[in-house]
DNA sequence: GCTGCGATTGACGGGTCAGTCAAGGCTGGA
DNA sequence: TCCAGCCTTGACTGACCCGTCAATCGCAGC
């Protein structure tokens, strides 16, 4: 593909999408009027009606945007040689770096769409799926190698695992303040230790 | 407190509630119109107005109903003379046969509140830390004992206990049919088999 | 039967907002 | 310089919906 041959400098499709982040996130989906995305582009509001067909396509490019490189790169974790642990711990870094470089596009993602059962979530129920199968498999090498019990399957642990990740960016996105750097080095270890180790002693 | 006096048969304010449960999950909140709860409820619309100050005091009456049970429950269940494995199992029952019981008050209280980021989420956060705290004191009591290990603090392992819960009854929420009995069984025990015991051999 | 009052009704006002569209601007090629 | 075509503008349309309110109903007590 050659690069674009249009697009002089500033690229308003980009700069649209970056405000429809900011403004999704601080206002939410619903609550948000377009002509607020485009006020925070400084671009006039039909503009963003020549780059998008609806407010929803705007969140639907948004969001599968990064989720294909997540699931990509689960994907691609478990092609590694690396004991089981190690792959969930990279996917739970990841996920955790993804929320520190961009606290409001992850709100945005599991606030408006993986955890929205009436509306985007649902019509993206394929793609969140896809993820969670790529996790399981994750899981279902531990098993294989015995490095992992098969006291819960596959399928159920790779979604308790992911269950404790999105809790922990919900508490993140709850919070008042920014995170520390130290409380997201943490975090990674943390869920790993909870979902492997368990709490029993 | 006397029995109410009037109301003499139909409880208006509980038929109106019952209908917007059945309303905000089939809909969502705020997709769903006030005179769907009303016509859902076979009321005239100005009555809901007369029983509720406005649609925001119905989903806040639904949720806190319920939610507050909820926490006394978790409250009492930490009174009584247990493993800690085993009031987590117990608490996991209770949310578990909350939703066998009412699946839409449940699905409306995770998506519409407990995960509302923006809206409700935000209104209610003391409430929703209130159980948090009361999970974490059953953690905590665990490691005191030397039941649990201290890897992680009781706050953390309490988040992650309630995450998978959430996970859990977000898959049934997006599953299409309803979900058997088998399954809710198993999945009372599956959520502490997998906290606890954790996947590692 | 009459009166008082809470319960109930549903049309309406006022405001909001997604998406359309006609017009004007800009740029690069001829 | 001129033209063609995409980019950009923002007023406008049509629809929607929350909450109000004046009117009516029906029961309880007298």
């Amino acid at each position: 593909m050659a690069a674009r041959p249009r697009a002089p400098v500033p690229d308003k499709r980009r700069i649209i999408l970056d405000a429809a982040v900011k403004v999704f996130a601080r206002q939410g989906f619903t609550q948000c009027r377009v002509a607020d995305i485009a006020d925070e582009a400084g671009v006039a509001y039909g503009l963003v009606y020549h780059y998008f067909r609806s407010k929803d396509a705007v969140l639907d490019t948004l969001f599968l945007e990064r989720w294909e490189v997540m699931v990509e790169v689960i994907g691609q974790v478990d092609q590694q040689d690396l004991p089981a642990r190690e792959k969930l711990r990279y996917v739970a870094g990841f996920i955790d770096d993804s929320y520190r470089h961009d606290p409001d596009l992850m709100k945005v993602i599991i606030v408006e769409v993986t955890r929205a059962a009436n509306s985007f979530g649902r019509t993206h129920m394929p793609d969140i799926q896809r993820a969670y199968g790529r996790l399981a498999t994750i899981v279902e090498g531990g098993m294989r190698t015995g490095e992992f019990r098969t006291a819960v399957t596959p399928a159920f642990a790779a979604m308790a695992f992911y269950g404790v990740i999105e809790q922990v960016l919900t508490q993140w996105i709850f919070a008042e303040g920014p995170i520390g750097d130290e409380e997201f080095d943490r975090a990674k270890d943390l869920i790993v230790e909870t979902v492997c180790g368990g709490l029993n002693g």
